[in-house]
RNA sequence: GCGGCUGUGGCGAAAUUGGCAUACGCGGCGGGCUUAAAAUCCGCUGGGGAUUUUCCCCGUUGUCGGUUCGACUCCGACCAGCCGCACCA
């Protein structure tokens, strides 16, 4: 007999789907449909084994349901712009896209190599012009909805490059390249996209998501999010007439015990405070050292509070007090209004500040319980909901109602208003790199900001930059790129240089995979309507909150242009755990990678692919070893013979309607185990995704099946094939290749890839007699055997007659008999 | 600091969701085959005992407590490790 050969066995069957176009998919109304997708892999390196158990997982969900007769679309493409290809082109004088593309290739050889079952026509690549094409007409259909807007903000700067940095370019305060370098805040015109704006339905949305996203991911979306509801009031400044300053606070309830009134670096009106004051030079030195500070890591991560009175004093328009206006380190620009009241007792950030420069701390609010607070003796700030103290009219009332009363208060006298905050943040996408989407603006000396009319996109990636990783934006070295005419005028114009977050290409390409070649539009609503939502999406963690929720937010503006009917794109999402080597991720940087190719060339890949559905459960992190993969080695290797050993006979048997009132009792006995395997195998795929387990029942069955040898002696041929074919086809999605093999030798002509997902048989699936554990107080007494569906008296009595039972009870009073149907029966004695 | 997850043999883990804890696999030990090694096959693998072809006793799911006839599973507190956010007003 042949050994197992994987190899041949796997380039056999690849040869033959792909023949066959067997994981081809096209849209049929009226046929369920399954889109099961997994995170478009970056092409840096080689394929490794966290990339192959991410494939892994979907392609087991992708030929589950094939079997189960869905119209499953499962397609692959690749996230091909981004920095490592640029750095790739400095340090190697190679094209970024010549070194992109040749990685995709290899990535491509090595998922063929896998037998991973997708749709090849449906290929996308986000560096192509056809693809970035769409993101610059998405881009432009944001800009009229006002949904994309320029804004100067602050970014890293790196002075020894002289260009600005993504924030994972910095490292500890420095610029990655040049180590004793601090980066610069600096202020530069960039291009937002209006998610703020999407806030409230992005957190809403959420609630819908539940029980079908993992719930870590939801509450990392939240806390991004970050709603707080609150109030903003108005503090007018006492030495300027007509100047205020607004501060967002949600518990304006304490507001009667602010003692300053406290300023981010940045605030805008800090000019105007500082203006006539003797201490000007000073204040500005200070300010300056500030901003550096709010940029630098080890900074902020002391916690340190630094800041001064500004000589200035705001008017608390509660209760008329002055009180001084300071400047913070800790208070930040980006959220709320950029301003704090700074309340000592009720804060712990004001009380340390307050602590520090001597401020006063009133108490306004006591505790409903315990005793009460002491501003003399207080350690830390009390920052619990009480009853108002000191707070003039609203005294009395709880923190609850003060806070209703005072801010319906502040609008009816028009110095404040209920307002929520958002954490999130307005998405920059402005990237001063080569190898992204350009902008599709022109600046215009005469019409300004000038769209890029849609029938002159794509606006194309000059073929020849000079990427040094220096001074600006590659494409502002290239004069053909960047001197262009003003659609409007006809005049002279400038092209924007800078090019789009790659985040962007990957907000909406699971849509472009319907209608990868469409040249007139990104896609066809049409088919959107039939494919989506995605079913299933597969990918790891570290994408839970900006992949996911721009794509989230993209989805949301795409409905609102009428090009998708419904708000969310990720119906069921699951984030499979990471491949661990050392203890940490594998990924080409930290040098670490395992490849995926190498252990499909030494062992094949389908054990590869049991290996890696069999070490860990799925969510779960893993830390990669060979060592477990010599077991799966010989299973695939037993079952190979063992099939193979029978098939000669079983090829040939017709798979006879045998009665199971005619087996016998080993056939009968075999049987069920396969039933039994095939039921919980089923509900290990398809309910509770517990991969692991599911091969271990596999195991068992074989294991079972090699030590009766129930196939030598007296089984008939029709029984054994129904065995072998329920094995075979719980083999079918985790090892494909040897499954239609098997299958083969079964007499079947190919094909297992389309072949139905059996159903159990409920009769044989059900034990038949059941072995009830017999209990006295607790332990274990005995062990009887009924037959299902008996009546509770009769397992008891049956229990109780039981002679170990018997000899336990002798002479004691029984207090309490429990029966479980088909488990156990415990009788408590006295 | 806030939020979340995890904790079971030497290791990866299972327990059909409250009912015989440690399935399945790795590793280890012993044996068969072999001049030898690899591969392969058989047995053992929490501790102890026996009248040792089959049974008995004890212990045990991070720690302590609770609920329950019964807890790896539910509740409370703590310890340890990991992850996310972090001066968010």
């Amino acid at each position: 007999m042949a050994e197992y050969d994987p190899q041949a066995i796997e380039a056999k069957w690849q040869k033959v789907w792909e023949e066959q176009q067997a994981s081809w998919a096209d849209a049929e109304p009226g046929r369920p449909k399954y889109y099961v997708l997994e995170m478009l892999p970056y092409p840096s390196g080689t394929l490794h084994m966290g990339h192959m158990r991410n494939y892994t997982i979907g392609d087991v969900v992708a030929r589950v349901k094939r079997m189960r007769g869905y119209n499953v679309l499962h397609p692959m493409g690749w996230d091909a712009f981004g920095l490592p290809a640029e750095n790739a082109a400095i340090k190697h004088g190679i094209h970024p896209r010549e070194w992109t593309n040749g990685n995709i290739e290899e990535f491509k050889r090595a998922l063929k190599r896998f037998g991973f079952s997708y749709d090849w026509r449906r290929e996308i690549s986000s560096c192509e012009p056809e693809y970035y094409k769409w993101n610059q007409w998405f881009f432009l259909r944001l800009l009229e909805r006002g949904l994309a807007y320029r804004k100067k903000s602050r970014v890293n700067w790196c002075p020894k490059c002289a260009t600005v940095l993504a924030n994972e370019q910095v490292v500890n305060g420095c610029c990655w390249r040049h180590e004793d370098t601090q980066v610069e805040a600096r202020e530069i015109e960039q291009w937002f996209l209006r998610t703020t704006q999407y806030a409230e339905q992005l957190l809403d949305d959420l609630k819908g998501l539940e029980g079908t996203w993992p719930e870590r991911v939801i509450l990392m979306q939240r806390n991004w999010i970050g709603k707080s509801q609150g109030a903003r009031v108005r503090f007018a400044i006492a030495e300027l007439a007509g100047e205020a300053v607004d501060v967002f606070t949600t518990r304006i309830d304490t507001i009667y015990g602010a003692s300053a009134v406290i300023l981010a670096a940045t605030h805008p009106l800090l000019g105007k405070l500082l203006a006539g004051s003797p201490k000007r030079e000073e204040f500005h030195e200070k300010l300056a050292q500030m901003r550096r500070m709010s940029t630098k890591a080890e900074d902020l991560a002391t916690g340190e509070k630094e800041g001064f009175f500004t000589g200035r004093h705001a008017v608390n328009p509660f209760g008329g007090q002055k009180i001084p206006v300071w400047v913070g380190n800790f208070v930040l620009m980006e959220y709320g209004t950029g301003a704090v009241m700074c309340v000592p007792a009720h804060d712990q950030r004001d009380f340390e500040f307050a602590t520090k420069y001597g401020l006063p701390k009133p108490v306004v609010v006591q505790p409903s319980e315990g005793a009460p607070l002491d501003e003399k003796k207080m350690g830390e700030a009390f920052t619990e909901y009480g009853r108002a103290v000191n707070s003039g009219p609203y005294s009395g009332l709880s923190s609850e109602e003060a806070i209703a009363k005072m801010t319906a208060d502040a609008e009816a006298k028009k110095f404040g208003k209920a307002q929520t905050t958002y954490r999130l943040k307005d998405w920059g996408i402005s990237r001063q790199r080569y190898w992204g989407t350009p902008i599709p603006v022109l600046y215009c000396e005469k019409c300004g900001v000038v769209p890029v009319p849609d029938d002159q996109l794509p606006v194309l990636l000059p073929a020849h930059p000079k990427l040094t990783g220096e001074g600006q934006s590659p494409l502002a070295g290239v004069p053909e790129f960047v001197n262009a005419k003003c659609p409007k005028c006809g005049g002279a114009a400038r092209r924007e240089t800078d090019t789009m977050d790659t985040f962007v290409d990957s907000s909406w390409y699971f849509i472009r995979y319907l209608d990868p070649k469409n040249d007139r539009a990104p896609f066809d609503p049409a088919l959107v309507k039939y494919w989506f939502p995605v079913d299933q999406y597969i990918g790891g963690i570290v994408h839970a909150i900006l992949h996911l929720l721009y794509s989230r937010f993209f989805f949301k503006v795409l409905r609102d242009m009428g090009l998708v009917q419904s708000s969310e794109p990720f119906a069921r999402l699951f984030t499979q755990g990471m491949v661990l080597k050392g203890g940490v991720a594998m990924s080409k940087s930290r040098g670490n990678v395992v490849g995926a190719e190498e252990m499909a060339v030494q062992h094949g890949c389908d054990t590869g692919r049991l290996y890696t559905l069999f070490a860990a459960p799925p969510e779960k992190d893993y830390e990669w070893s060979f060592g477990g993969i010599k077991g799966c080695s010989r299973f695939l290797e037993n079952v190979y013979k063992l099939v193979s050993k029978h098939s000669g006979a079983l090829a040939s048997a017709r798979k006879a309607k045998f009665s199971t009132d005619t087996a016998s009792e080993k056939e009968k006995a075999v049987l069920r185990k396969a039933h039994q395997t095939l039921r919980r195998v089923t509900h290990d795929f398809e309910t509770r995704w517990h991969f692991n387990s599911a091969v271990a029942l596999v195991m068992e069955l074989v294991n079972e099946l090699q030590a009766h040898e129930p196939l030598e002696s007296g089984t008939r041929p029709e029984v054994l094939k129904e065995v072998f074919e329920l094995l075979t086809l719980m083999l079918a999605p985790m090892t494909p290749h040897l499954a239609e093999e098997l299958w083969e030798r079964l007499g079947h002509s190919g094909g297992l890839i389309r072949a139905s997902w059996p159903e159990f048989s409920p009769e044989l699936a059900a034990e038949e007699q059941f072995e009830i554990v017999v209990q006295v107080n607790g332990k274990v007494r005995g062990k009887i055997l009924v037959e299902g569906g008996l009546a509770e008296e009769e397992i008891l009595a049956r229990a109780l007659s039981e002679p170990n039972v018997a000899a336990q009870l002798d002479g004691r009073r029984v207090v309490r008999k429990i029966v479980v149907p088909n488990k156990l029966v415990n009788i408590v004695v006295a």
